[in-house]
DNA sequence: TCCTTATATAATTATTTACTTATATATGAT
DNA sequence: ATCATATATAAGTAAATAATTATATAAGGA
């Protein structure tokens, strides 16, 4: 992998309220105003952080109405992929309200 | 592993600069001086990152005369081992001098 | 159409980070 | 002891980052 590449992600990856939002998202997909709750920061805050994993290609998102859907990419770079691994993933991270999106049970 | 020590594990690797300085330490231990001509920036600044990486676990240092030889620590954290795998080696981070420290040739 | 809700963007400010130069410390040589 | 060299620390500054508040956009419902 390209240095800058490796470096890009490592920035994007490397702030505590970003990794609990990948924290988030390992268990599937995530509207913004769960995490919101979750972080306890303002939205437009949450948004930039979202914006930051994005352009990393970290994560991707899907509009559903008036709610957005954040999710992991599919296809994670060999960094991403083993930094992934060490993040614990987070569960219930639903404010409970309506946007609650189609994802696996568990 | 902990969220906090990811972060700061990140953090630490998350510069260009100091994906160099461990790039150049995949092939063992360099010394400081060294360090100095490859990056490009003053002594000072190259003592500060790697006193980060230090910080953060991922380099240790012996002391050898006046000279000052840093290398990976042998025991690395699932997260680093990982992210030191992406990190291509740079050989040859000598200046040349007769700080040059016992490495294996390659 | 107008209002509400969800999210994004813009502008601003506060904080953190990465340099620089100057100085301190420590070792070895004369 | 003095001097030269290698590195670290301190102090200051510039640049990048992460928050805030305010505003814009876009969708859905009355």
């Amino acid at each position: 992998m390209e240095n800058t590449l490796i470096e890009k992600q490592l920035k994007a990856a490397a702030d505590l309220n970003r990794i609990k939002l990948l924290a988030c998202m390992k268990n599937g997909e995530v509207c913004v105003c769960d995490f919101v709750d979750v972080l306890g920061i303002s939205q437009p805050a949450v948004s930039q952080h979202l914006r930051k994993l994005k352009e990393a290609g970290i994560i991707t998102e899907r509009k559903v109405g008036t709610w957005k859907h954040y999710r992991l990419v599919e296809e994670q770079t060999p960094l991403m992929k083993g930094i992934l691994e060490q993040i614990e993933p987070v569960k219930g991270c639903t404010c409970g309200s309506d946007c609650t999106p189609i994802r696996e049970e568990n």
